[in-house]
DNA sequence: CGTGAGATTGAGAATTCTCAAAGGTCGTGG
DNA sequence: CCACGACCTTTGAGAATTCTCAATCTCACG
């Protein structure tokens, strides 16, 4: 089965230039692909991995449960992400990997990752970047957690969702579709669904965003990203070499 | 200058092995070695880095600052731990790193680290791992931000602090050096050092911690560690082939 | 001993949570 | 093509945690 990079590599080359020989070495280190409906952990906590994944489509997200039931969410993974490259070297997973919807996923058996590591370096250095913007990414919801009230920092994670969903051609026009519910983006941020409700209705009425069903239109880009303090320099879009 | 690089191999071999050769190779990237007072800023949100840094001894903090003189700490670095490889792939720093006390600091070009990426597979492969296992920190901080109560965030902390200060032997039976300010552990954990002031209290009312100047006895580990849910599995200080 | 940074205390205020209960929406089976 | 059920969203009201803003206290150090 062919699988479609296409994604990761419209976001590798959002960073940095990708030579053919290094997309072709890409794409041969797919094992298979598989089909995995919603709300499938694709890496359990505390699971030794032997395999990283790649999300071809459909949204996922690392989590972290907490006993009483709670969890946190500590990054939403969007189409082209490498979802978990982590456990490629930390072996042992801090963290669940679950779908969010039906998906599409790519396997990638740790020996071809080692492999690249050995006779690719500048490929190697992409791929260890891209799990670097994921700490730049936890770094920065950290941040809004900590230090920002609860509708700037949902404000933040629309902001963040349309500049990423952009690079892969998945949001234009100030529109991309947005298959959470309320109590999964409550997780994120560190909130009760009831409170999520209670922002977004006020985001909505403040005439920021239109958000119905799983699709959202931002309304007042500039408006909505000076409540959020919204600066995009985390994600590394900047083209250079690395 | 011969920089004493024994804390960062104490880490890195808790992990997995380092050979001679990378022992070498690893010494042989140290360009110069700085002593720095407490306060500095080593390397600046928003500046692009051509070197990374060393903590050979000190403590310091990745940092963001928030409009309104706010600031969110993401992470505390301690002595050997390599504070700022992330700019290495990042190139634009997306957070300051600060020292919290006067530190010893050794420099590291970044052509060098690509040097070690193009000749030192293996080697790469652990430093990338030190960067993944700062990505797991910020997941754990997150989560007990968003899902644990300030008490348990802050016991939390002593419990991270305990265990990452033992790998280098800066810790042992249960006590250890803590030089911050609770107006700095109060960055770190989202709350302000008025709150963390009452907690301080709490968890020594109830005879878990003796907490005093800068330094910390940890009463009771096994109530502390109950009471943080602290699970070391995210500091992957598990030895195994990587 | 005076100074200044950091720790501690007090009291009222704000944000967010908890616990229900009610209202909508969408896919599926009859 | 409609009714049903499951899952979300929305609403209300009281409660809890944490914040804000001072003011005071302590202690290491010059």
């Amino acid at each position: 089965m062919r699988a479609d990079i296409g994604p990761l590599l419209l976001k590798l080359r959002a960073r940095d230039e990708v030579s053919a020989e290094e997309e072709a070495a890409l794409a041969a280190i797919i094992a298979r692909v598989e089909e995995v409906p919603a709300d499938t952990v694709l890496a359990a906590e505390n699971s030794v991995a032997t395999s990283s994944r790649l999300l071809l489509d459909g949204w996922s997200a690392r989590a972290k449960l907490v006993q009483s039931g709670r969890r946190q969410i500590t990054e939403f993974n969007l189409p082209g992400d490498f979802v978990d490259l982590h456990s490629f070297l930390l072996k042992r997973m801090d963290h669940d990997v679950v779908t969010l919807t039906p998906s599409r996923v790519a396997i990638v058996p740790h020996e071809q990752l080692t492999a690249i590591t050995e006779r690719h370096p500048h490929l190697t250095r992409l791929l260890w970047l891209s799990t670097v913007v994921d700490a730049a990414i936890h770094r920065e919801w950290m941040t809004a957690q900590g230090r920002m009230t609860a509708i700037q920092q949902i404000a933040h994670l629309l902001c963040e969702f349309y500049v990423r969903l952009k690079v892969t051609g998945l949001a234009a026009d100030h529109h991309f579709p947005l298959p959470l519910t309320q109590e999964e983006i409550g997780d994120a941020c560190g909130l009760t669904s009831v409170h999520v409700n209670r922002m977004a209705q006020q985001l909505r009425g403040d005439g920021l965003v239109e958000w119905r069903r799983s699709a959202v239109t931002i309304l007042d880009w500039e408006r909505l990203v000076s409540l959020a303090m919204f600066d995009p320099t985390y994600l590394s879009l900047e083209r250079r070499p690395r």
